[in-house]
RNA sequence: GCCGCGUUGGUCAAGGGGUUAAGACGUCUCCCUUUCACGGAGAAAUCACGGGUUCGAAUCCCGUACGUGGUACCA
């Protein structure tokens, strides 16, 4: 006997019903990070059990999603590995045996109240303060199922092909304790839990079941998930025990919510409050309803896992600028908060921001240029770009900024601030304006030494103070008050360019 | 209604019996810069409430309030 060195399996289990929001990406992450940190593999579990609720291109939206944060997975649908198939619809025949192996054990029944009998049920036993009656172990013994029916009934019924589900058989008068990871010991009275449906009558597991016989044949050592699951952790906790399986249960950890401004963050904030809920952009094909994502929106994905991580951990230190692989390194379950964080969008810019600075123009190049083209600004000139994006990133909060601050170099400004530069006209100004397009064309050296000394000699012959002139000049050149400074922008973007934006606000003015 | 989980400035948060209760975002003021940023200096602002335990409670215990989740043949 000898003891194996740990290994971890950890398993994402996203659903393919449409995009990935910032609560669901979270829990990714934190899956990913405590494998990796541990050595351990991350695996990749589709929960499609639930076709009508299946919608295209949703699960390889989940996969683009991966790949733009730039996390590897050791085993899913596109990575085989040993415990497949890893869509829980391609293990449909699986589940079954194990719903009846309970049946068997006593531990789950067969049920075939119909839709409109469970409504009935419902109605007649709702009241002022029970809003949501259960198909509990009170309720059971009222209903169509094979605790009440006899075998042959139960075996006729089965003949006729009559749909059925199969339900646990909670006990009446248990307390059921487990521990989890990030909030301690939790315990649930079993008479307060319902009769879960385990297998459903398409005979597709339900979330219940198929959480419990993948985790247990796919080998998962630690499981984490949101909080709103916590409440069924009872059922599968029995399942495990009932299955026989209990010694092998992973560990598990309920992370906490993330919400919106005014309470649980739904996609419908975004609109609302003006930021993206989803990673990426999401498409319903069923509605064609466009929801937002950060990478659209101009995030770069470094400063999304580092914005997401933090909410809701840290590591005890000052530190809140991390990479992927500090995060990998420093990240700890234990320091993983209890209570559940708000989103705020400013915060979520200001790790953009920080991000942007301190990535390099050559690695920012192919980020920028999609904007730039979506903007109709056309680039030829990648080294020029990228000695811009140089001089500008550090005035851009997300890559869509890049457009303002940046576009002006390839295009003349489409619109003038003119009301910034009237304030304080004179006809001395103009005067001097005039001059300088003169002297810059007769300028042999174009630098912006030049420019700058030819610009302030002249300034100082009219006896006009030059700071009252840059800023009219700033107009001219970019069309208002921003970018950096007009001898750098003149200096890049030419003689004759420089010259034709001068003259064209002049004659506006 | 019942059950679960939670609660440190507007937001993210450190601190887990003795602290002037860190830090960051945001806000405001000033400096730098005659643009916008970046950078620098500073300010306002917090332990949900009520009871215990203790010499001493943000910290431990119990209530209450509030928030949030669950209560589906959804995950």
């Amino acid at each position: 006997m000898y003891l194996c060195p740990m290994s971890v399996r950890v398993r994402f289990a996203p659903s393919p019903t449409g995009g990935l929001h910032l609560g669901g990406v979270r829990t990714l992450l934190y899956n990913y990070l405590f494998a990796r940190h541990h050595g351990g593999q991350f695996i990749l579990r589709i929960e499609d059990t639930d076709q009508s609720r299946f919608v295209q291109g949703a699960e390889e939206y989940i996969f683009d999603c991966l790949k733009w944060l730039g996390l590897e997975i050791d085993e899913s649908p596109y990575h085989e590995g040993d415990y497949g198939p890893y869509r829980q619809s391609e293990r449909k025949p699986l589940y079954r045996e194990y719903a009846d192996q309970l049946v068997q054990a006593g531990h789950a029944y067969y049920a075939f109240d119909t839709p409109e009998e469970l409504e009935k049920m419902r109605e007649a036993n709702k009241t002022e303060e029970n809003p949501s009656p259960q198909y509990d172990h009170r309720i059971r013994k009222k209903m169509r199922n094979s605790l009440n029916l006899t075998g042959s009934e139960v075996d006729a019924l089965m003949k006729e092909n009559t749909p059925f589900v199969i339900r646990i058989k909670m006990p009446e008068n248990e307390i059921l304790s487990f521990r989890d990871e990030i909030r301690g010991d939790i315990s649930f009275e079993t008479g307060l839990v319902d009769d879960k449906v385990l297998l459903k009558a398409d005979g597709m597991p339900t979330y219940h079941l198929a959480v419990v016989v993948d985790d247990y044949l796919m080998k998962i050592t630690h499981a984490f998930r949101g909080e709103e699951w916590l409440p069924s952790a009872p059922v599968h906790l029995l399942l495990w025990r009932y299955l026989g399986w209990e010694n092998q249960m992973p560990k598990w950890a309920h992370l906490p919510l993330i919400l919106g401004p005014s309470g649980k963050l739904s996609k419908r904030d975004g609109a609302k409050y003006g930021f993206p809920v989803y990673a990426m952009n999401w498409a319903d094909p069923r509605t064609e309803e466009l929801t937002e994502g950060f990478r659209e929106k101009g995030f770069l994905p470094e400063a999304f896992i580092n914005m997401l991580a933090m909410l809701g951990w840290n590591n005890g230190t000052e530190q809140e600028l991390f990479s992927l692989d500090e995060l990998i390194q420093s990240f700890e379950l234990e320091r993983v908060h209890r209570g559940s964080a708000k989103f705020d969008y400013e915060k979520a810019r200001w790790f953009n921001q920080e991000w942007i600075k301190k990535t390099s123009a050559d690695h920012l190049l192919p980020l920028v240029k999609p904007f730039m083209t979506k903007s109709e600004i056309n680039i030829e000139d990648d080294k020029k770009l990228k000695t811009i994006i140089e001089l500008v990133k550090e005035r851009c909060v997300l890559l869509s900024d890049f457009v303002q601050q940046a576009g002006f170099f390839f295009r003349a400004p489409v619109e003038y601030d003119l009301s910034a530069i009237q304030a304080k006209w004179t006809p001395e100004k103009k005067d001097f304006f005039q001059h300088f397009c003169l002297r810059l064309n007769n300028l042999e050296e174009w630098t912006l030494q030049k420019i700058e000394a030819s610009f302030k000699e002249l300034a100082e012959a009219r006896s006009i103070k030059p700071g009252e002139l840059q800023l009219p000049m700033r107009i001219m050149l970019v069309g208002g008050k921003f970018g950096p400074a007009v001898f750098e922008i003149a200096g890049l973007i030419g003689k004759e360019e420089t010259v034709r934006r001068i003259e064209n606000v002049l004659s506006l003015l």
